[in-house]
DNA sequence: TCGTAAATAT
DNA sequence: CATATTTACG
């Protein structure tokens, strides 16, 4: 009776959120001394000798904040399990990355070993939108799977997920610009969607995703998991 | 780890 | 059949 149904799970769900009660009070962005920037002026620090300060990047700053939003989160919400939500199949394993932000990364012992084979992911939208800023804000030249996914900082995708979207996406730039006419091919879906921004080499990547619930809806499995495609089996010999 | 090709699923 | 996503390989 029952089949295994071949569920896929869906990432995303809230499109640009910003809690504001958090941010109530406080001081706009342009206000606010940029954080990827030395707080103390490259002449004072000389002055103390105060050593180069180790790598304070953007990507650090995200990586931070990004815990910390994930942190806060799980701590306000009492009991959110903010899920990608894996299809049934026993997947579960919920797993924080506490990345050890130690200067250079040394050992990465980050296997992950889920027994379960996890759905196919579905780029939505929302997912892609994210996925496109972060590699805008990189840059081609920084635009590689582990730093794209890092920043995304969305739960539950993968390496392997970025990086492949991430080939599909090249190819979608590298074939659209051959064309300098012509609007996308409706064909492409969720890449003709995408407007891709002008990967200046200045950066401006917003606040980090939240995959996080929303106040009052459906079923906390709403963004979550989907569980809808059940396609049957079609083999076709054509 | 990244990039590309092939495989597989829908 | 085409597209999307995964898996294998260098």
């Amino acid at each position: 009776m029952g089949e295994e149904a071949p569920e896929e799970y869906e990432l995303g769900g809230g499109e640009d959120e910003r809690v504001m009660e958090w941010e109530a009070g406080l001081p706009g962005a342009d206000e606010l001394t940029p954080l990827s920037q030395p707080l103390v002026p490259a002449g004072l620090a000389a002055a103390f000798r105060i050593p180069p300060e180790p790598g304070r990047t953007l990507l650090d700053v995200h990586r931070a904040s990004a815990a910390t939003v994930s942190r806060l989160r799980r701590a306000s919400s009492s009991s959110s399990s903010s899920f990608p939500a894996f299809a049934s199949k026993g997947a579960g394993a919920g797993a924080d990355e506490a990345e050890s932000g130690g200067g250079a990364d040394g050992g990465n012992g980050n296997t992950n070993n889920n027994s379960s084979k996890r759905a196919r992911l579905v780029w939505t939208p929302q997912l892609h939108k994210r996925f496109v800023e972060v590699v805008a804000h990189l840059g081609m030249k920084n635009a590689v799977p582990k730093t794209i996914m890092q920043l995304m900082n969305v739960e539950g995708l993968t390496r392997e997920n970025v990086a492949s979207h991430l080939q599909k996406y090249r190819l979608y730039v590298k074939r659209m610009q051959g064309l300098s006419n012509e609007g996308p091919s409706p064909s492409d879906h969720i890449f003709a969607s995408t407007p891709v921004p002008h990967a200046s080499l200045h950066d401006q990547v917003p606040s980090p995703y939240h995959p996080h619930p929303h106040h009052h809806s459906y079923n906390n499995a709403a963004y979550a998991a989907t569980v809808s495609s059940y396609h049957h089996y079609h083999h076709a010999n054509h």
